[in-house]
DNA sequence: TCATAAATTATGTATTCGTATAATATAGCC
DNA sequence: GGCTATATTATACGAATACATAATTTATGA
């Protein structure tokens, strides 16, 4: 058997082409194509992870050429950044924002309503789509990743509107040692981080009983467990 | 410039061979080499995970010929499995133990026991050395790992211990329905799961106020914080 | 209108991948 | 002491990989 390189030689010298002859050139689609790069990847890379996609098949599920890809982002390293800082910025941008409104209510600071403002965007996005979804599987992944870069990458992303919340936490609870609050802050993310994956497999874990939990109920239920293990008392 | 076949070939015809041409067979090392593949596996998956490590170099961490890892384990995919199911055998036997341990104490149960007896075992695989702390890490890119391949090990792996834990809990808090109990196992095992990762992320998320945050430390305040989420009033 | 810049395709290249197989030396058994 | 199953190596193969480049068409602006 002849190798794809080959064959389209031969179709070549033939005249004969698969596909209808697409020309190269510009045509009419402006850079609107540099999105659907984008929109494709950030699927691909979610179900597949970094070293489990190619750019081929990416290009291949955007309908678009290959060599497309690397015009707009150069390399698969840059576009894997770009998918991921795009809705990244989005989703810190959403936390600043409920944060901002909590703190100009001027009621009193409530444990669970800093929380919850913490957890709401990220599950709006999630449910918010097919892309919403990909990219919270992808942020699961990110931060299960022990690479360098991935972890500058989350410290680019997250950092800023985490200490934020360390900080508004902070003067909720004045009896707790800030650095209690920090590791807690941790344990908060480390468990919305795994509900965000996949709920399918809860039903697993506990024998079908979660069945039909809705989104609003799961958010009830977190940010209970998550208010009352930071209020709790330190060991 | 020729390839690496050409260039061996070569070689080969003109006797100059680089190594000092190991001959093929059977050396004394009688199967041996088996646990090597293994125990270079386990730190190559951790630090790259499945597909950002390849079967070669993984044969050149274990020192090992490339074939050798076909001839005991035939593909790349149950090199994986038998890495994972080799540790997480024991991490789930151990689990058992000291839940026995506490079901024959005789004493009440205490919620707080009842979890730091699932996390115990964990956590002293990960302090055990570099092959404990390489299959935490493991662990964690598992546990974002959506494809139905990973969903089945894990199953496999761990659903027999953490049925268990979660009926003995329904029994230390009778007030709670099993679902909400099981739904918050699924809280705990996630804080655990991110913890486990690479406690050096947890200092830049705050400020450095965790540095030198001990083994034991961490635990218990894990214990105390799953505890107070574990017992507290739902939604 | 015409030159130039931008967007897109086709094609190429060297390397690496997982898997395959044949050759061979030793261990253990009769 | 010879036979056979086992452990190990050397080598090969075709597909897939990331990255590269040249050709080409269109949009834009002077």
């Amino acid at each position: 058997m002849d190798s794809k390189a080959t064959v389209a030689a031969e179709n070549a010298v033939k005249g004969e082409k698969k596909k209808p002859a697409r020309k190269p050139g510009r045509p009419k689609n402006n850079g609107k194509l540099k999105e659907k790069i984008l929109d494709a990847a950030e699927i691909a890379f979610a179900e597949r992870g970094y070293t489990g996609i190619s750019v081929r098949d990416i290009a291949e599920r955007a309908g678009v050429n290959q060599g497309l890809i690397r015009y707009y982002f150069d390399t698969k390293e840059q576009l894997f950044d770009e998918v991921y800082k795009r809705r990244g910025g989005l989703l810190s941008g959403h936390r600043h924002v409920l944060l901002d409104r909590l703190l100009e209510s001027g009621q009193p600071l409530q444990v669970k309503d800093i929380i919850r403002a913490y957890l709401q965007p990220q599950w709006d996005l999630k449910y918010s789509g097919e892309a919403g979804a990909a990219f919270a599987q992808l942020q699961s992944r990110l931060h299960s990743e022990p690479e360098e870069h991935a972890l500058r990458l989350r410290k680019e992303v997250y950092d800023a509107s985490v200490k934020r919340y360390v900080d508004v936490l902070a003067q909720a609870l004045p009896n707790l040692p800030r650095r209690t609050i920090g590791l807690r802050m941790s344990f908060l993310v480390g468990t919305y981080m795994f509900m965000l994956n996949d709920l399918g497999r809860i039903e697993d874990l506990t024998e079908g009983k979660i069945h039909n939990l809705s989104k609003d109920e799961m958010l009830d239920n977190m940010v209970a467990f998550l208010a009352a293990g930071m209020q709790s008392d330190p060991p």
